[in-house]
DNA sequence: GGTTAGCACTCGATGGAGTTGAGTGCTAAC
DNA sequence: GTTAGCACTCAACTCCATCGAGTGCTAACC
């Protein structure tokens, strides 16, 4: 048996209305609704057909059929394919992010939101995480008596910053002296190569110990990579529909939205590809088995991956979240890229 | 009538049993494990007199009696009198934070998430919120040319940092020129005042004009208030309890859960009382009558205040969590309080 | 040969009737 | 004041009949 055209017609009539009631569609619902010329009995055919081929799962004998995984991964890459990916709420997206942000943590996490409340469904949104940074300068700066900040400028743009412990007797000028020292020696090293450099420098420059030694653990600690910043988004929008009317599912979900080491995983998935659509069992974590992931990347000024997602029911309206995805990682790459006034550095060409 | 000591014993008894089962209690059951030397016709008579004091209500006329919010407050308030504030899990608390962990906002998340587990309800943590900050160190570390990050040191230890546009010519040394004598200037003024001092500074330092009114911007913008950093853990604990059994009604909480800005409101309640325990109305939230919040406070080094909460049905087992809140309220200020080494400055006696 | 009408059949969902059992209130006796 | 006893209530559960959406199959039709 073959998969013809008139075929495909009705597996992509069931899945659109599956998508949109989630209830097992009759033989009598697609031949009103959706293919008129026929009648019900012929659909009834085509839909033992489309069965047998694996597309199409019967709940209990007396239900109508409900697609099956492998029925939405074809619906998607056809889609996919076709190009049909709708600009609708263009302007939607784009207005969300009219004030400006500028902290990274806070454009994540208001990414995350806007993207729940578009879809409807949960949105994760993962930090960038790129190659290891390199050293541009290293400054301390005085807190109080007895502690300095170390502020770390790396070509990522990445800063990292935390306290260390000084001799009380230090002033600002005597840190900046040793900043400018340091930054010399260390332009362009990783973070990695700054810690074998450091048992030299710190012979060389005797007297200064202690900030030296503090900066060396300091780098020896920010080397192991840290987890990336992690925001959900809506994770309630999930229990509005019915697959998760069952509350143990839903606590599995739930539970899962909140380890966000594990989620993370999840969402960056098989390598770094710019657009993935995961469906079902394809999402490799059995407690999803009935969720599909959508995901996008987005990148920074330092050529730096992020991630956003969408996880959603496997009747999912792809077509809708993707059209989002797409949008909304343009966007984000575009903010991230841009210089300082707001100027991208090269926008890209939107639809 | 008049509450008598029996009558309260048995009204105690009922919370107690209410809290673990969650299960309307009868005469029987209290007569039977509570008060073995009454028979369940006297319990009977006692628990109606409690009911017709407003301790008890009577889900249906055949059902037993659950214990009103009155009944609550007057358990919660015998109990904080009596300061029978178990101290079992200790430990337990302690071993959780063993792992150095300096980012303020880490601590907050962890502590979430530490919380929730230890309560096995939803818990809630806020960031400090307190008076205006004072500038203490006002530095600039270029980023690439054209580019440099403000670092901002106040009392209160918050760092602030944004990136400003600056002039592509200017070198490492007179960016360290300008925070010195900025820092000259403003040290000691809140950010109202360095908005108030910058025009005559920008006069007087002409030149470096770029600079001062990116700067300008950056101080007036920092003014308003920030919204905290509000973490959250353990959402999905809620639906474990029968009383969110009801979709409807755990979508509901969830989602006041997710909106971060209504839910710090919440939490933060009427002023920064050392301690609060508001049961089900008293919260002043129509989402959660039948919730109950408690919350403690703890303090930063500078001063602040910060709220840890745990939200939980009315029949949550107060005095566990007012135990664990206690404790970890006292570790946060330790924490938060210590000095770089991990020496707190002035360690809270335990217990 | 594909399409359609018709019909018997399946099976979850819905709803009403009957049963059970936990719990109460009341009364009378201790 | 305490208790035993009894009638009564009512949610929860089970059982059962009914309903209806949907299927598969067959025979007739174009």
């Amino acid at each position: 048996m073959q998969m013809d055209e008139r075929k495909m017609r009705i597996l992509r009539a069931i899945i659109d209305d599956y998508i949109l009631t989630g209830v097992p569609v009759g033989s009598r619902t697609i031949s009103r609704k959706y293919e008129t010329s026929l009648s019900s009995a012929t659909i009834r055919n085509e839909m033992s057909d489309l069965e047998e081929l694996g597309f199409l799962d019967q709940p209990h004998v007396s239900a109508g059929r409900i697609p099956s995984a492998k029925a939405y991964r074809l619906y998607v890459d056809s889609m996919l394919q076709a190009g049909v990916i709708p600009n609708d709420s263009a302007e939607s997206v784009l207005s969300h992010f009219s004030g400006k942000i500028h902290q990274m943590e806070d454009v994540i996490d208001h990414a995350a939101r806007v993207l729940s409340s578009l879809t409807q469904y949960t949105a994760v949104v993962l930090s960038p995480k790129g190659t290891e940074p390199r050293l541009q300068t290293i400054q301390l700066v005085p807190v109080s008596a007895g502690s300095a900040l170390v502020v770390i400028v790396t070509d990522q743009g990445v800063i990292r910053d935390s306290v260390i412990r000084i001799s009380p007797d230090m002033d600002g000028d005597t840190l900046y002296a040793i900043s400018r020292t340091l930054t010399d020696e260390m332009r362009g090293c990783t973070l990695t190569d700054a810690c074998r450099k450091m048992p030299e420098l710190i012979r060389r420059m005797e007297g200064n110990d202690e900030v030296l030694r503090g900066l060396y653990g300091y780098f020896s600690e920010g080397q192991r990579p840290r987890s990336p910043h992690v925001a959900v988004g809506g994770t309630s929008n999930m229990l509005s529909y019915p697959e998760y009317s069952d509350m143990d599912k839903a606590r599995t979900f739930l539970s899962l939205m909140e380890t966000h080491d594990k989620l993370a995983d999840i969402i960056r998935g098989n390598g770094e590809l710019a657009f993935t659509v995961r469906i079902g069992p394809e999402t490799g974590v059995p407690e999803m088995v009935d969720c599909s992931i959508v995901t996008a990347t987005y990148s920074t000024r330092g050529g730096q991956q992020g991630t956003i997602g969408v996880i959603g029911p496997t009747r999912m309206r792809y077509s809708r979240v993707i059209s989002i995805l797409n949008m909304m990682g343009h966007e984000l790459t575009d903010m991230l890229t841009a210089d300082e006034d707001g100027n991208p550095e090269n926008r890209n060409e939107r639809r």
